[in-house]
RNA sequence: GGCGAGUUGGCGGAGUGGUGACGCAGCGGAUUGCAAAUCCGUCUACACCGGUUCGAUUCCGGUACUCGCCUCCA
C-alpha cells in the first residue's frame, strides 16, 4: 500500500500518514460562507483537497473514505448582504433563504466546472443548531464557557496550556499585540464568541440563553464532531483560517469531548496572487471563477493551472500559465481522445503521496505525454494495431488514469477542447492541388490567398511533401468555410 | 511589534551532499516558395555572508528582501 506523507501544520514536520480506521478515513475541511460567488481563492481549498480525496480513495477504497465539507449559511455577512438587497423594511429572511440557497448551488456548479468532486456529506450549518447548542451547554458545564449579557463566549484563560498551539501562539503574546477593540463582557480580550443575541428581523434560535445564532466557530465543531466524530484524521483548510477559525475549533472540540483528540492531521493551503498580488477589489484583479469560465477559459484549464504550483506555496495566477495549461491540455485531449483509463504510473502515486506534489506529478506527465506524443507520429493519431501499438496503448491509458487521479481528462470536463466535427478531405486534397498547380505556375499570392481564407476560417493548415492536413482549431468556422467550396 | 512561510536561469517550476530536470520564451539548424507544425541542437540559475565537509544549490547559523496571518477574507 501506498504510503501516504502529509505535512501536518500541528508538527510542522512531514509525517507518515496513518489512519484512525483503514476502513473510513475521515477528513473535514472548511467550506464557504455562502453569500456571493466563489473568487478564484475559493477554490483552490477546493482543489487541493478533492486531489487529497481522490488521492485516498485510490489508496483506501473509494467506500472507504468520509470527506466533509460544510456550508456556511447563517452569518454576519449573509444577513448584511440581504439587508443591502431589500433594505431593512424588506423580508430580509426571505432574501437570506434565496441567496444562502442560490449561492450555494453556484458553489456546487463552479466547482464543479474546476472538476472538483462533491465531498461525502456537505452539512448545513442551520442544519445542525441542535448540535451546536448541545456543545455549548457541554463546554459551560466544563466550565471552558461563560455568558455575559445574551452572549455566550469560551474562556481562554480556562485552556491555557493548549491554546494557541497550532499557530504557534501564546495567549500572552496575543493579548500584548491584540489590536482588536475587546467587548466590555469579556473576561478576557481573546475569549471568542459561542453565541450571540440575534434582533428579530434576523434568523436566531431559540437556546437557554434566548433567541439567538451561533458563532462562526462552534459550526465546524459541531458538524465535524457529529458527522465523524470526536476523532478523525484530516482537517483541511486555508492557512489564513490557522487563527483564529482553527485554533478556535480546537479549542471547542478538545475542550468539549477531551476524550478524544479531535483532528489529527492538519492541512493548510497557502494563499492565491494574481499577477503577483494579492487578489483584492481595491487591485481590480479580484474575480470570481465564474467570471473565468465567462471569459472561455475551461475549468480544467483552471483546475490545471492550480495543481502546477504545490499547495503549501503561495500560487500565482497568471493569463500567461493559463494560456500554457490550456495548450498542454488540448494536446493531451487531442492524443488520448477515447482511451480508456487503467492503473496510473507509480511514479505519479509517488508524487502526489508525498505530501501532494502535484506539480511534480505534472511535470512526470509532461513529459510522458511527450514521449507519447513523438511515437503516435506528426498527426494526432493512434498507430496501428500491431506490438509498438499495444505498448503505447498501455501507456496511454496508464497516463489517462494517472491524470483522472489528478481530475484532469474526465470524460465530462472535455466538451471544451473537442474538435469540430467536420469532412475536410475533400478540401484538403483540392488545396493540395490548387497549391500544386500554383508552385508550377510560382503563381504564391494565389496559394496565399487560399490559405488565408483556411486560417480565418479557423482551421490549421500543415504542409508537407506528401500533402496538406487540414485540422478545425479552437475558432473554427463552418459557415466561413461554406464560401470557399 | 508578535507568529509563520518563502527566496532556483527571461518567465513558470521540479529536484539533488559531488558530471546544472523539464516546460514556455530566446537563439542556431533541418524542413518550407514564405510560413505553420514537427524534429535536432543550444545560452542563461540555485538571494547574500559565514560554518560543517574532500566537496553544498542541497545540511547548520546569520543578513537582506518578499509574502501571509495577528481584522468571523479560503
Amino acid at each position: 500500500m501506498t504510503e501516504i506523507k502529509l505535512y501536518n501544520t500541528r508538527t510542522r514536520k512531514k509525517e507518515p500518514f496513518e489512519p484512525l480506521d483503514k476502513g473510513d478515513v475521515r477528513m473535514y475541511v472548511c467550506g464557504p460562507t455562502v453569500y456571493d460567488r466563489a473568487h478564484l481563492g475559493n477554490a483552490r481549498p477546493v482543489i487541493v483537497f478533492d486531489v487529497l480525496y481522490r488521492l485516498l480513495r485510490h489508496v483506501y477504497g473509494s467506500d472507504h473514505v468520509t470527506y466533509v465539507r460544510n456550508f456556511t449559511d447563517v452569518d454576519d455577512k449573509i444577513n448584511a448582504r440581504a439587508v443591502e438587497n431589500v433594505g431593512k423594511e424588506g423580508d430580509v429572511n426571505a432574501e437570506i433563504a434565496r441567496i444562502t440557497e442560490m449561492t450555494t448551488q453556484w458553489f456546487l456548479d463552479d466547482m464543479g466546472a474546476l472538476g472538483a468532486l462533491e465531498p461525502t456529506q456537505m452539512p448545513r450549518a442551520t442544519q445542525y443548531i441542535g448540535q451546536m447548542i448541545d456543545m455549548i451547554e457541554t463546554l459551560i458545564e466544563k466550565g471552558h464557557a461563560y455568558e455575559a449579557e445574551g452572549h455566550v463566549l469560551f474562556d481562554v484563560e480556562s485552556w491555557h496550556e493548549g491554546y494557541g498551539k497550532l499557530s504557534g501562539r501564546s495567549v500572552d503574546d496575543m493579548i500584548a499585540g491584540a489590536r482588536v477593540e475587546v467587548a466590555p463582557y469579556k473576561r478576557n480580550p481573546m475569549d471568542f464568541v459561542l453565541w450571540k443575541p440575534s434582533t428579530p428581523d434576523l434568523p436566531g434560535w431559540d437556546s437557554p440563553w434566548g433567541r439567538g445564532r451561533p458563532g462562526w466557530h462552534i459550526e465546524c465543531s459541531a458538524m465535524s464532531y457529529e458527522l465523524l466524530g470526536e476523532s478523525f484524521d484530516i482537517h483541511g483548510g486555508g492557512n489564513d483560517l490557522m487563527f483564529p477559525h482553527h485554533e478556535n475549533e480546537i479549542a471547542q472540540s478538545c475542550c468539549a469531548h477531551p476524550e478524544g483528540e479531535f483532528a489529527r492531521y492538519w492541512l493548510h493551503n497557502e494563499m492565491l496572487q494574481v499577477e503577483g498580488r494579492k487578489m483584492s477589489k481595491s487591485l481590480g484583479n479580484f474575480f470570481t471563477v465564474r467570471d473565468l469560465l465567462d471569459q472561455g477559459i475551461p475549468g480544467e484549464v483552471i483546475r490545471f493551472v492550480f495543481l502546477s504550483t504545490h499547495y503549501r506555496k503561495p500560487m500565482d495566477w497568471t493569463a500567461e500559465k493559463a494560456k500554457e495549461a490550456e495548450k498542454t491540455l488540448r494536446r493531451w485531449r487531442g492524443l488520448f481522445a477515447g482511451v480508456e483509463p487503467a492503473k496510473p504510473f507509480e511514479e505519479v502515486t509517488d508524487f502526489l503521496a508525498d505530501d501532494l506534489n502535484t506539480a511534480g506529478a505534472l511535470n512526470f506527465l509532461a513529459h510522458a505525454g511527450q514521449a507519447l506524443f513523438q511515437k503516435a507520429g506528426s498527426k494526432w493519431t493512434v498507430p496501428e494495431a500491431n506490438a509498438v501499438a499495444m505498448t503505447w496503448f498501455e501507456d496511454a491509458s496508464r497516463f489517462v488514469g494517472s491524470a483522472n487521479l489528478l481530475g484532469l481528462l474526465e470524460p465530462d470536463l472535455g466538451d471544451w477542447a473537442a474538435l469540430p466535427e467536420a469532412d475536410l478531405s475533400g478540401l484538403e486534397t483540392r488545396f493540395f492541388k490548387a497549391r500544386q498547380t500554383a508552385m508550377q505556375n510560382k503563381d504564391f499570392s494565389e496559394v496565399d490567398r487560399l490559405k488565408a481564407a483556411l486560417v480565418d476560417a479557423g482551421v490549421e493548415v500543415r504542409m508537407s511533401k506528401e500533402g496538406v492536413e487540414l485540422i478545425p482549431g479552437a475558432g473554427f468556422d463552418p459557415a466561413k468555410l461554406e464560401a470557399l467550396k
